[in-house]
DNA sequence: AATCGTCAATATGATTTTCATAGTTACATA
DNA sequence: TATGTAACTATGAAAATCATATTGACGATT
């Protein structure tokens, strides 16, 4: 598909898919939603090798989606956030966690975050339905709590990470001999 | 990110896009939710070669989103169709297309597809929103009407793409003798 | 009874993308 | 001086995707 094709198409989702149609894109979405805006949380949330993320960290910030800013002078550190056009992928995002939770994951596995409605604070069923106010929430009036299980799992997976870079200096040290 | 990993993570977000986490993936639910399912349909509208298509349908078929159904016994000819797993990703696209139109789409341009609530027949807000019902209307409750222009740039496609097999036909047999 | 057209694909070899692994830079800390 | 930390960049191998051409089963046309 030509970039010609693409800009003059009138369908918003060969558009859409056209900036975020690819896995990395929409973790790395995924894991700016979730508060962590530091390359290398990004890097071991996500399992995206370094040069991939560095690569889609460009591109979406070509295309509007994420900033950088410095957080750190000296020495010199950045970290990525979402702008406004960013943030509202925040539909797509919960779209895609509805069907997964509903269509892919295995039976009986707690949700990996449970919504609640921010106006009258009751849980959301997996749509956005609110059941106490009997309709659906838009997504601006929603507030995720991630679940015990899984920020175990981030934080595991977060430790598994930083030991591997440690592993991986210590050879590099030892060859240098 | 290995099999494994992506198996055993309570985040749906990585269920869902190791099932449709590319381009070709969504277009081609586009085009199914569109009513279009035969193979060459398929490949005009997405732009996907035909090779790419028949891997990317043999694997949403594999996972559970689309079904093959013959449409013809002589000759034997076959369609596309979701299953009711991929047809709950229409809120996907349904996201995916308010991004789109919004954030992404030159300023101006008219809206591929108009969406209507059936329930009161008014036209929908881009987020979603009922102004007459005053609440979000849920997708089991949308219609779509494509937008003229939108429906010429289709038929200019799929008349293109016949052109070109057309001319590749001829060349063949040129090349033939 | 040849030839042509249709549809759903496959085949092939080149090109591009992604991957695993390792290394770099600039500073801070022990 | 050695060690650690964060955000990358470099390189060559492996995998995915591409453009282009071709196949096979059938029906319709000349």
């Amino acid at each position: 598909m030509s970039d010609q094709y693409e800009d003059q198409s009138l369908c918003p989702i060969v558009h859409s898919t056209g900036l975020v149609g690819d896995r990395w894109s929409i973790l790395i979405v995924r894991e700016l939603l979730m508060g962590q805006g530091r390359f290398q949380d990004l890097q071991a949330q996500t399992g995206a090798t370094s040069q991939m993320l560095s690569a889609r960290l460009k591109r979406l910030e070509a295309d509007g989606i994420v900033e950088r800013q410095t957080y750190s002078e000296k020495p010199l550190r950045y970290e990525y956030r979402l702008t406004a056009k960013g943030l509202h992928l925040m539909p797509v995002i919960l779209a895609l966690r509805t069907w997964g939770e509903r269509w892919v994951k295995p039976e009986g596995a707690p949700a990996a975050v449970r919504m609640f409605h921010r106006v009258c604070g009751s849980e959301l069923e997996l749509d956005g339905n609110c059941p106490v106010c009997r309709r659906l929430a838009p997504w601006t009036e929603m507030a995720g709590r991630p679940d015990e299980a899984w920020l175990t799992e981030r934080k595991t997976r977060a430790e598994t990470f930083t030991e591997n870079l440690k592993k991986a200096a210590c050879g590099a040290r030892e060859s240098d001999q």
